[in-house]
DNA sequence: CCGCAGAATGTAAACGGTTACATCGCCAGT
DNA sequence: ACTGGCGATGTAACCGTTTACATTCTGCGG
């Protein structure tokens, strides 16, 4: 019951204050009822009527209170982007990607990065709860007990970038062909007469870092019997890219070429060769991944394989638009983004002296190489 | 007046639906009003129900509906971020400050990149309305006009990187000592013995790009009669580095020293220098600002300005969250946040035997330069 | 034992939209 | 003249909170 109503009917809204759906029907003399539905036009107004109702919004600068709006239908046209703490332009290319997409749909994006660990990820997705109508989560080194803790939040979910076949249980997903692009990669080299190819890893626990690496393995097993030796540990930094460069530079038995699982660290390790005075491509060729801006004016440029991370994350709305419109039909769906390579002057052909040298110091790993190539064919393996 | 009074009433919710505030006063026994103040500890209540009502809240997992809530007391306890299609590195860390700054006061952040014009920037900004109970915006080539038609809007507003004098009449800002960090650059320079300084500068109306421009030139001013021989255009990206770079080596007279109004164009010059046979820093150096990761991996490793982006975001963030709470208390406030020299190994002393050839095939230009030289201190000018 | 301050708790009116259903006006068909 | 149907519009319940004010419960001084 009213405490004083005819105090509160009367009171005047500050004339500061926004106009609300009622200034709008008052002034266009119609019923909020009408206002909103020429507003939406959902259902059928009067052209007349209709064209009130914008000039009475049009004059008060009526702008709908969204939160009013989320309230009543229980929609916040809004979706949530969960990242890690990743480096630079990788995470911006993504929000990038989804927010063309998301606008072209009238959804805005609410961003949350910078968390390192599975548990701090789960407080900000539970931080967006009801905020959001569905949510986009890389989370490349994540393991799947968090992921199905997700599911039982029961948003709709799409994730970025997670190892295929762990996600099996959680639904929706888009990826890069780490994979592929790897084994595309070492195609190239080996055409290029390249065997004895050195590969720089990512982190332990990053998806995409160990898809690159099975590639890289994969692709080995015809040239050596065991690569192990040509692995160098990195993190995906530049720094970790220079520290193996100088290693590879120390080896024994130099490698012919070097694969870095990503640009950042093939920047490291021309940085490397250079303080070395390793010429590049003539004494080594150097490739990376993910063909970062940077990558073509280093010296010399880079070649890589190209991955289109705008798109990454224009596929991953869609996914998530689908999910949140039709949330019944819909059906769990996978998608994986194509690389491309991308030749310039970091890499060339396989240097013979370099090779022979090698092949002659070459005392225990490679005669075992030597078997096991035997049995394969190469142009299988690769 | 209800329609079927007793079936509302009676309708029981989908069992899947989240818990409500009622259900959880339901479950405690006591009324909403009652949860609602232990849930946001205002107002004091009872120990024991207070407990009680924690364990049906946490019993029923209920989380706050906050479109409701947002409703309810006029916040969204959210943030906009409005950015120009920027370049990767900088966008990402830019937001990364606020984030970082914003999760500590349980603020969440709306997102929108990726749009060149003013026109788009407004609609961005009506979209965001009500939605976010302040804005942070970047427009570093903006001019007035759609500033003070932002102002009109009446949201909390704070910009980035906009000209401190233009900005004069609009409020809360902060910016990027960019002017003084190309004065301290150019004393750096100036130090080492370089007198014919090079400038590469960025675009046009981007306000980064003038202040940079505006410290280089007024270092310049005792230096030599007209700078402007020495400028180069450019635009921020690494390919009009390069440009630059080709026809600072293709000059009749060369510089001693580059400097690139940002890191990008200062590998982009390095690459052309490279190309072109003309050792770094032996011969010319280079220095950039900002110093983006990769200024420490090309080779030779970039000197530059270092500007904390984070802290840029960071501050924003913080002016902006006191012009939400104390509306009316709120004194327009300015900040500019310091920049860092680095030096690393793209910048020696002035080759003089260069130089020397430089001067005695400088004929028109130097002999002015001289003049105006003499007139003043160095100390004072750089 | 009463009265009463003060603490704890309850009631219900906002907040500003959307939308199911009611209503109204009008015309065609009988 | 009556009815049925339909298109346009109005009414008010509802979404889930917060919070002003009302109400009830305490304990304590007189």
């Amino acid at each position: 019951m009213p405490i004083r109503p005819d105090v509160r009917r009367a009171r005047r809204r500050s004339p500061a204050a926004a106009a609300t759906i009622h200034d709008v029907a008052r002034r266009a003399g119609v019923s909020v009822a009408t206002v909103s539905r020429v507003l939406n036009r959902k259902e059928v107004v009067r052209e007349e009527t209709s064209r009130q109702v914008m000039v009475a919004a049009k004059s008060l600068r009526y702008v709908p209170n969204v939160a009013a709006r989320s309230l009543s239908i229980r929609r916040s046209q809004t979706i949530g982007i969960v990242l890690p703490d990743v480096h630079g332009e990788f995470f911006s290319e993504v929000i990038r990607g989804i927010d063309l997409a998301a606008r072209r749909e009238r959804y805005h994006i609410l961003v949350s990065g910078s968390h390192s660990d599975a548990g701090e990820m789960l407080e900000v997705v539970d931080a967006m709860r009801g905020r959001v109508d569905g949510l986009v989560i890389m989370a490349p080194d994540v393991t799947l007990a968090p992921l199905t803790e997700l599911r039982a939040r029961r948003v709709p979910l799409v994730l970025l970038n997670v190892i295929l076949n762990r996600a099996a249980a959680t639904g929706d997903a888009v990826t890069i062909d780490n994979y592929g692009g790897a084994r595309a990669m070492m195609r190239h080299l080996h055409a290029l007469g390249h065997t004895r190819i050195a590969f720089v890893r990512g982190p332990e626990h990053n998806a995409d870092a160990r898809e690159r690496l099975r590639g890289y393995r994969h692709a080995m097993r015809g040239l050596a019997a065991s690569s192990r030796a040509l692995e160098f540990a990195g993190d995906f930094t530049e720094e970790s890219g220079l520290a193996a460069g100088r290693k590879v530079a120390r080896a024994a038995l130099p490698p012919t070429a070097v694969f870095a699982a990503n640009d950042s660290m093939a920047v490291g390790v021309l940085a490397a060769f250079a303080a070395a005075g390793i010429r590049v491509p003539e004494v080594i060729s150097v490739v990376g991944f993910d063909d970062i801006p940077v990558a073509r004016y280093v010296a010399p440029a880079l070649t890589t394989m190209r991955v289109d991370i705008a798109e990454l994350g224009r596929r991953a709305f869609a996914l998530l638009l689908d999910a949140i419109t039709n949330p019944v039909a819909h059906t769990v769906r996978r998608e994986r983004v194509a690389t491309t390579l991308v030749v310039r002057g970091s890499c060339a052909g396989a240097n013979h002296a370099s090779q022979k040298s090698a092949i002659q110091a070459s005392t225990r790993p490679h005669r075992a190489a030597r078997g096991q190539l035997s049995g394969r064919k190469k142009g299988e393996v690769l």
